[in-house]
DNA sequence: ATAATAGTTGACAAAAAAGTCATATTATTG
DNA sequence: CAATAATATGACTTTTTTGTCAACTATTAT
């Protein structure tokens, strides 16, 4: 029960797009020198991205990615579910039954009903957080910050 | 973000120790069996619950493992945690920075925000399920079915 | 005492996840 | 129309997580 690799990174790189301005197309290499990522990593995650619909690409010199949709659409969960290492509702219990080839105790054990509660009320969280009010809150820090510095506040 | 193997067998094996009655030791062998799992596995397993303070054991002939107290005052985020695959609040933005020292962005980002946000959503969770309420919902379950199989109800 | 049973430990093996690489494809620009 | 700069893809490598094994220690029963 942690974020992966995978799920962190992808979000940082759709955040890298959600930063510049209006349908503007950014290229994997910049979007790696600005998080630290090797080029054929963030690559990998973007087309996960793509896949999942969230980006959009365009090939040829002078190429790159882009939002699909306005980033105050995009939610958390639809990032997270498009790395694809969320757990889906319907294949609780399926994954760890030890040799069996089902849940070991009831077919509705009550494993299986946290479990699938849990998730549910994880995806509710990520459903509700937009990828503009993660840059929201980034910039409220940012500004709060800066008057801090300044002496202003 | 998903329950991983150790987190779910983990759980699997402490319900099983608190299936039996009073302080009743159970064999590693046992609980493999029931569970489907390798006794290798689940040696494994309950020597990280073991660490963690919520079962002890009893070596020798005769020998195996107890809850050390009762099931309705262990918790799943207690189990989750001792699994040792739970992102602790304060390493939110350690583990996945890229090829930087530190969160390549603000000190306090958007992304560290969420994630410690939804760290502590989710141990709230975790923290108000107890091992007794997961076997309750289980016998519950079973009751219903059982009426509904013999026509009672 | 000794044999048998059960937990303990650390090293190893296998599987899964993460990351890299080489090669192909597409578009632009000179 | 060629050179260049970008994405696309699948195979491969590395790392991390899971799971297994073998040798050891403790306890009980005979």
């Amino acid at each position: 029960m942690k974020i992966t690799a995978q799920e962190e990174y992808g979000l940082r790189c759709l955040l890298q797009l959600a930063r510049t301005p209006q349908g503007q197309l950014v290229s994997v290499k910049e979007i790696a020198a600005k998080e630290g990522l090797s080029s054929a990593n963030v690559e990998k995650l973007l087309r996960l991205l793509a896949k999942a619909g969230l980006v959009h690409s365009v090939r040829g010199i002078r190429g790159g990615y882009v939002l699909n949709r306005p980033a105050a659409s995009i939610t958390l969960g639809e990032v997270v579910r498009a790395m694809g290492k969320m757990e889906s509702t319907n294949h609780i219990c399926t994954s760890y039954t030890g040799q069996r080839d089902a849940c070991v105790h009831f077919s509705d054990c009550g494993i299986r009903s946290v479990w699938s509660g849990l998730t549910t009320y994880i995806q509710s969280f990520l459903d509700q957080t937009t990828l503009a009010s993660l840059l929201d809150n980034e910039y409220n820090v940012a500004e709060r910050l800066a008057r801090r510095m300044s002496g202003t506040a």
